[in-house]
DNA sequence: CAACGTTGTTTCAACGTTGTAAACAGATCC
DNA sequence: GGATCTGTTTACAACGTTGAAACAACGTTG
């Protein structure tokens, strides 16, 4: 085994405890034996055990992240701020990829009762409300987006159906008639659909216009194009498209361009998510950019709240701040953002 | 804190040690007891504290897998064997994305000393020889790929240059003379490249063959095309091509097919990793497949060794076996694989 | 029947850490 | 000179686990 504090205290002739002490910062040292433990420390080049220490204080300081796929650009850029955030509360995130599937959402929530992590932050698929609530361990959770609201546990994610209804608007506002919505669902696992469906549903509803809805199964760059392609297909093809998310509408913007038309002068297209690509892309793309930064602070923030206060008290709801980004495929080419 | 063993002891009547015995399935227990003591722990729905028995052991039960990247398919995949091969040990995996920076190489190796990790499989990038060596930490670490050989640690990797020479050949074999290397790199953080690159010109210069070599930044599909376009652009293209990893390939196909040539008849192609898209690509991709269930478990074969064993013993270099897997790319359409 | 082995169970100690409380030294006060 | 306070340091115990050793009960053997 390594360095201990013993072989420090030994070597600094002092006790143990003065050298935990002194790594842990506590206030009342003298300035000598500081030093001293200081230069005994550094010889010997100790690293706390871990295992000890969180034995000790009954916590691990990590945290785990379970995100369905993290090769989704929005989860990946998701993912950093959450590591940021977390890092403040000097907290260590193991990402878990769970692919969506019940078995590992489960094995995720499990890693609280086997203290391997103290808290979770989850973006559930495929488990339920009531597997939730029905757990009875205190696990600090938190879920994170569209799929379950008023749950068990902690809550946070944008207003999806405003969102949504917003970036429909804002396509119908400038003049277009024929705004179709590309990205629902039917295999109703994901939580989102439905909700940026709804969205659309309102807006188009409330100018009396005829709804256009094109499917997928994923939410890829392909299943864009393919979809895309579909709509391009119709007698009658849309003048303006939302995707439901910044890769459906990537993948759709190729079939357009390649079709020989032109974005957005002959047909619009927004997005939702505000992934990188987009800001990047020819053209740019309009999106709805959720305010990811402070979406994964306050899943951090809501999990310490559950770690440090024991206080259970009823879970909580809470909003994220999203903008709608008008660039270039809904503002024509070299328009200012 | 959670359910302890001394709980359960308590209600099972017994004492702690053999509660301990059952958890880990210690032999000479009565099955009148065993019978007791597991309606016990089943009952108050016992999980051991990792934190404790890892501080006892001395061990974490937790390796790390250090990789430049993870959105790299052939990474992505890679990452899968490994964690299969080390649950056999019944260990588990954190995966870190280095992004090849230096400074979150040697985080990484810090795991270690921190008790965080038991060890470490490493695909290094800017770290080098000299540094490993000075640590002095008995840090288990095996690496991985093709940026160092014959350094302080235990490496596998397959046999790049000769890899490389056999696509080559490959090619040179389907009656192909102006045969092209897609995929140099003069920034040499890659080790990969120059090792392919020899391979290649290994081939080339033994049939006489003059030889043609694009170079890319980065192993992206995007790349791939644009250096492919290049190649096309020249006054005499390149009947066959051989892109030094997979998505490159990929990135150059779209190329040459959206210039209406045709694969493999106008321009055949290689690439190498096997990845999945390959597999499912049109025409789908001719490639070196690594053997990574292979690679990943001598990886772990080899950081066990180090971990039990605490026979230290000189460094060790294994290959890994790796196959010219022949598909539709460089054998026309509808031919069997 | 004493010595010995086998099986089942327990006691003890230790892994490295930190909170609590107490001990200690020195300065200040009355 | 004793009491009190402040600042610094220490002894102790405990977190939950498991290897080593001890022990008890029983059967086998010479």
């Amino acid at each position: 085994m390594g360095v201990s504090l013993r072989d420090v205290a030994l070597l600094a002739g002092v006790s143990v405890k003065t050298v935990s002490n002194v790594v842990n910062g506590y206030a009342h040292v003298s300035p000598a034996t500081r030093a001293k433990v200081e230069r005994a420390l550094s010889q010997l080049d100790y690293r706390p055990n871990l295992s000890a220490r969180n034995l000790r204080l009954g916590r691990t300081g990590v945290i785990a992240l379970a995100l369905p796929e993290l090769d989704a650009p929005y989860f990946a850029e998701l993912s950093r701020f959450v590591i940021d955030a977390a890092a403040e509360q000097k907290w260590i995130v193991v990402i878990e990829q769970t692919d969506g599937s019940l078995e590992r959402e489960r094995r995720v929530l499990d890693g609280v009762r086997d203290h391997r992590v103290d808290g979770v932050i989850l973006s559930p698929v495929s488990i339920g409300i009531e597997e939730l609530a029905a757990r009875t361990d205190d696990a600090a959770l938190v879920l994170l987006g569209e799929r379950i609201y008023d749950g068990p546990a902690d809550h946070v994610a944008i207003d999806n159906v405003r969102a949504a209804r917003d970036v429909t608007e804002h396509l119908i506002g400038l003049g277009r008639r024929r705004v179709a919505a590309l990205g629902a669902q039917d295999n109703s696992v994901s939580g989102t659909s439905p909700l940026r469906l709804a969205g659309y549903a309102e807006a188009m509803t409330a100018h009396g216009l005829p709804q256009t809805i094109a499917e997928v199964e994923r939410y890829r760059r392909a299943e864009g194009a393919v979809a895309m392609a579909r709509l391009l297909a119709a007698p009658e093809p849309p003048d303006a498209v939302f995707c439901f998310n910044d890769l459906l509408a990537l993948g759709a913007m190729r079939t357009i361009l390649a079709a020989g038309l032109r974005v957005p002068e002959d047909i619009a297209l927004a997005g939702l998510d505000d992934i990188e690509d987009g800001r990047y892309s020819t053209p740019t793309l309009t999106t709805v950019a959720p305010d990811k930064a402070q979406l994964a602070r306050i899943a951090v923030d809501l999990l310490r709240a559950r770690l440090d206060g024991r206080a259970a008290g009823p879970p909580r709801e809470v909003r994220a701040d999203y903008r709608l980004v008008v660039r270039e495929s809904t503002a024509g080419r070299g328009a200012v953002r």
